[in-house]
DNA sequence: ATAAGTATGTTGTCACGACAACAAAATATA
DNA sequence: TATATTTTGTTGTCGTGACAACATACTTAT
């Protein structure tokens, strides 16, 4: 009984760690980029980060790679596209699709900002064993799989 | 060298996986009100969780609980104000401020998605031990302390 | 070959996170 | 006491996540 009670703390919620833990990486990122004089959000580096994988993929492909649907990537790509960042060919065969690049502005900011994020990530990761980081992406790989179909 | 390369790989990045899990069990959350005719969202059912812990809090209280913002809190509150589940008393004292009250309709509706958020939590939680679910806790709770004060 | 269904991408709406600007009121300082 | 600073809360803007509606074009079925 005593034990039901506790479990519906947020403290006990394993989702609001979550929501915590991730908003305020994403802040200290998106923080680090700025005061390194970049107006480019997590999200939008995401992307770059994934075209740096794999470049051509078409936007819905690039929106599974960075998980986000067609709606958010469409609009993500508009934002690096403005800037200079991304380029978006045409399919020759399929006129609805688009192939989408890294522009050199895009290769050039990848290369600076590297040393910002990695020192993000030495902030974010202090204290962790390779171990530990292991089994923190074995943890949430899990959770990720728990919701999957159904 | 190439570890360098490597560790620039999405999959590598710890912060998008905290990214990719906070999303889908935010969405699943969702969903699930959603399939029992609630639209609530997962941020408004943290912060009716929060005044169930403690209610009579003033905003800016309310919202370090939550991790929420001054902005957001009203946002927020002005939500589930709209929708009845809550009330603001002013404060006798200090004329700026309120006291946060859940009504009696967020009382109810607490009681009523309580086992559909467990249900959730199940789902999430799917093959975990006890022990797995305190270390997430510790290595979510170590990241966030990573990134306090500088 | 035509119709039905599906896939790709865009636009619009709402809610939320980050941020700036602001008003009002409390507190600290001179 | 008078002024400056801080605190509490609101509003507005932008980017993003979730979702609906839509246009275009490809694919499958009949």
């Amino acid at each position: 009984m005593r034990q039901k009670i506790e479990t519906f703390s947020l403290d006990e919620s394993l989702g609001f760690w979550l929501y915590r833990s991730h908003i305020q990486v994403s802040a200290a990122l998106r923080q680090a980029f700025q005061d390194a004089g970049h107006d480019l959000t997590p999200e939008q580096w995401a992307v770059l980060l994934g075209l740096q994988e794999e470049e051509g993929l078409n936007q819905s492909q690039l929106g599974e790679k960075t998980s986000k649907d067609r709606h958010n990537i469409t609009r993500i790509l508009k934002q690096l596209n403005k800037r200079g960042y991304i380029e978006k060919l045409h399919d020759k065969k399929d006129k609805r699709a688009f192939h989408v690049y890294l522009a050199p502005a895009g290769r050039s900011l990848l290369k600076e900002l590297k040393p910002i994020v990695l020192k993000h990530r030495d902030r974010v990761c202090n204290g962790f064993s390779k171990d530990d980081l292991l089994k923190i992406r074995d943890y949430l790989g899990h959770i990720i799989i728990n919701l999957r179909r159904s």
